[in-house]
DNA sequence: CTTGTGTTTTGAACGAGTTCAAAACAGGAG
DNA sequence: CTCCTGTTTTGAACTCGTTCAAAACACAAG
């Protein structure tokens, strides 16, 4: 664990010494653009003010963060990092897979609730995966394979039967499918994010039946056609 | 037609009269520009190259298009205006529904060919939804309606019967779907795209014989589902 | 031909992300 | 204590997208 949280760390910025003062400094910096970010917005917020807040010279930002999308990364890996223990008791609180999806999937709608708007500063970067900040990307592999394993968690002892073929697949399909709940409710713009409320509902369901279906004797055709789609994504 | 091209057009630039002189010049800096891009890249291409290789001040791109990523977008619509034709020609070369789609498909990859890397500039913008570039927004609903259309007559008088309830979602639904592979062709790494070219053989296929089955009568259920997950987007 | 009005074009100026060379600051070796 | 080496910090400078006020231009009306 700790591993692969000093892997996700240095991930961020290539190679540091000093962890007495320096960290400090970074976390000032960072936590400054949070609040700064979250006061009034991503595009609003100058690297300037930033450094200004942090009481530092405009310099120090890019001393620890090598651009102004890292500062969003750096909150990312942060939230994931403190997601551990929620993830963990919503797999302990039951073994309905419904219900911990439903667990992993509002733990971290809640995580994300005040930086809603702030993500979509990461998504841009992610559309482009040359970019080193998108989540298919190389540089983010430690966080996104950590994020896998915890479905990989979810399933194993879950009230849920894979059948061999389509199993070692499972977990990242249901890490992408959250993903594309995240997108949806970081541009969601109902009410309190109404829509994707509505949309979890109908597609939890619906993705726990029909994993509890591929078991099925007669759905062997169709599963095989799946993991020929898969087949031609992945490799 | 005509009207949804003019309206297409004033989209990109809002009202302007002389379509003369200044239609040459608008023509001149995207050409200049497109070409950049393709030579270049869209990163390391500055509007003041643009603006040089066009003949005019740096400002004059800034009269006729309102921002760098607006190129791409003239560049998105007028693909848009000369596909009509080879639309038209795939769908009248068959009844069968594969074939039309892949003809529609095909015919977008042609297009873009050239291309590939630049749209990921659009693509960025189109994760914003507050954006005027993104393809889900409000300034782009032209285009957006008149691709869905295109599927709508590419269904129409096919070998493919829709069930009265699921039949109006079909359209948006299936060119959601070409956009999903537009979106893994331009960030397919793999030589010649020959990943993206197993994915549209694999899923082609699926996605019809889906259709077809959805009128059986057994899948009303799932089908019920469905149209509770399109309800929960839609709405 | 002159004047007026709207269109097109210009290029300087601005803002903000980012880079960089130099200064300040450890702290260990001698 | 002094020197050396590596780390941290600084702030000016650079780039590039974008804005803007003014100039140039086109052309219709009188």
């Amino acid at each position: 664990m700790t591993g692969l949280y000093a892997s996700a760390y240095r991930m961020t910025i290539t190679e540091r010494k000093q962890t007495a003062k320096a960290d400090e400094t970074r976390n000032r910096i960072l936590d400054a653009a949070l609040r700064l970010f979250r006061e009034r917005g991503f595009a609003e917020t100058t690297m300037r003010d930033v450094a200004t807040a942090a009481g530092v010279a405009t310099g120090a930002a890019y001393y620890y963060f090598r651009s102004k999308e890292e500062l969003v990364l750096a909150f990312y890996v942060r939230t994931d990092q403190e997601a551990a223990e929620v993830f963990a008791g919503a797999i302990a609180s039951s073994k309905d897979l419904k219900k911990r999806m439903r667990g992993l999937i509002e733990a971290k709608f809640t995580q994300f609730e005040e930086h809603r708007a702030l993500l979509t500063a990461l998504l841009k970067a992610g559309v482009d995966p040359r970019d080193r900040l998108s989540p298919f990307g190389a540089e983010t592999r430690d966080v996104r394979e950590e994020n896998i394993e915890w479905y990989a968690r979810a399933l194993d002892g879950s009230d849920v039967k894979l059948p061999r073929d389509l199993a070692p697949h499972v977990p990242r399909l249901l890490w992408m499918y959250h993903m594309g709940l995240i997108y949806f409710w970081i541009t969601d713009p109902s009410p309190r994010q109404e829509r994707t409320r509505r949309l979890v509902d109908a597609t939890v369901d619906l993705v726990v039946q029909l994993l509890k279906a591929s078991s099925l004797p007669f759905m062997g055709p169709l599963r095989k056609r799946a993991l020929k789609v898969l087949e031609a994504i992945e490799s």
